[in-house]
DNA sequence: CGCAGCGCCTGAAGGC
DNA sequence: TGCCTTCAGGCGCTGC
């Protein structure tokens, strides 16, 4: 599931070889999820961007190629459209290269846009300060925070106190903060932590270029590692790395949420 | 406007 | 072996 770490990623692999290219063609399935990826030919791309955990591709006609990766997504550049049941969408390149947009899922989605017109894309348009811009401080994520009644790990999914995070790096920046996933208010005290926490784990996560549990790959097809450096996501049952105690899990609000009950107190 | 609940998707894994 | 159920979960949409 790719969230801000192997968005980034991807951005960081393909931005480069991307810049200055023009489409020249480009196919999409059919559900209209994807449709609007046919809408960027003929436009050359001057970059690659990311908010949160979508890609931004500005193009020189004022507009923008916006690529949400869903649970399951990966975009790859290759040298022919590959022989493949789960491409949902792809771009001829000059040069004949193709950019390939593979989503088994169909959980992800593209779009084309007037620049920063993101009235069809809500979670864009609502969501806060990206994870790793300078606008994400303690303070403003404080004062988010206590805007919203929800749980914790809700609003952090949510995008809008902070944009980028997923349930895997949610999970571990509450268990390295030390917050029980059930709260629904914290301090500023606890807030600092967990800002520290998820920073620290997103910049882990980059520095390991990922999490592959299953479907991630980066824009090379390679695996990410940051999988073996969780400590919490997927280790209900087995013993906190800080104080032994078996880890749970929980259900809050249709997500499965790991904690230690004895770091993380209620 | 905030929020809860549902639907979208498919493959893997487990039960019988 | 094969069928069925459950699970994974980000986000758009609907309705209260």
């Amino acid at each position: 599931m790719p969230e801000l770490p192997e968005v980034e990623t991807i951005r960081r692999q393909l931005a480069p070889r991307l810049e200055g290219r023009r489409i020249q063609d480009a196919r999409s399935h059919e559900s209209e999820k994807f449709t609007p990826a046919v809408a960027a030919v003929g436009t050359a791309v001057q970059g690659l961007n990311r908010k949160g955990k979508y890609l931004i591709a500005p193009l020189d006609d004022g507009r923008e190629l916006i690529v949400h990766l869903g649970m399951t997504g990966s975009l790859a550049v290759t040298p022919a459209i590959p022989d493949d049941p789960y491409i949902r969408a792809w771009w001829q390149l000059d040069g004949d290269e193709f950019l390939a947009y593979r989503d088994i899922r169909r959980f992800g989605r593209i779009r084309c846009v007037p620049a920063g017109q993101y009235d069809a894309i809500p979670t864009l348009a609502a969501q806060g300060p990206d994870a790793l811009s300078p606008d994400f401080t303690a303070e403003a994520f404080y004062q988010a925070i206590r805007k919203s009644r929800r749980r914790i790990p809700t609003q952090l999914l949510s995008q809008k106190p902070v944009a980028g995070i997923g349930n895997i790096y949610a999970t571990e920046a509450l268990w390295i903060a030390g917050i029980h996933p059930a709260k629904r208010r914290i301090s500023r005290a606890a807030a600092t932590k967990l800002h520290i926490a998820l920073l620290d784990v997103l910049e882990a996560g980059l520095a390991n270029g990922g999490t592959t549990l299953r479907d991630y790959r980066d824009a090379g097809g390679g695996e990410g590692s940051h999988q073996h450096a969780l400590a919490c996501y997927g280790r209900s049952g087995r013993p906190c790395r800080r104080c032994a105690t078996p880890l749970r899990h929980r259900v809050y609000d249709a997500r499965t949420v790991t904690f230690c009950p004895l770091c993380q107190p209620r």
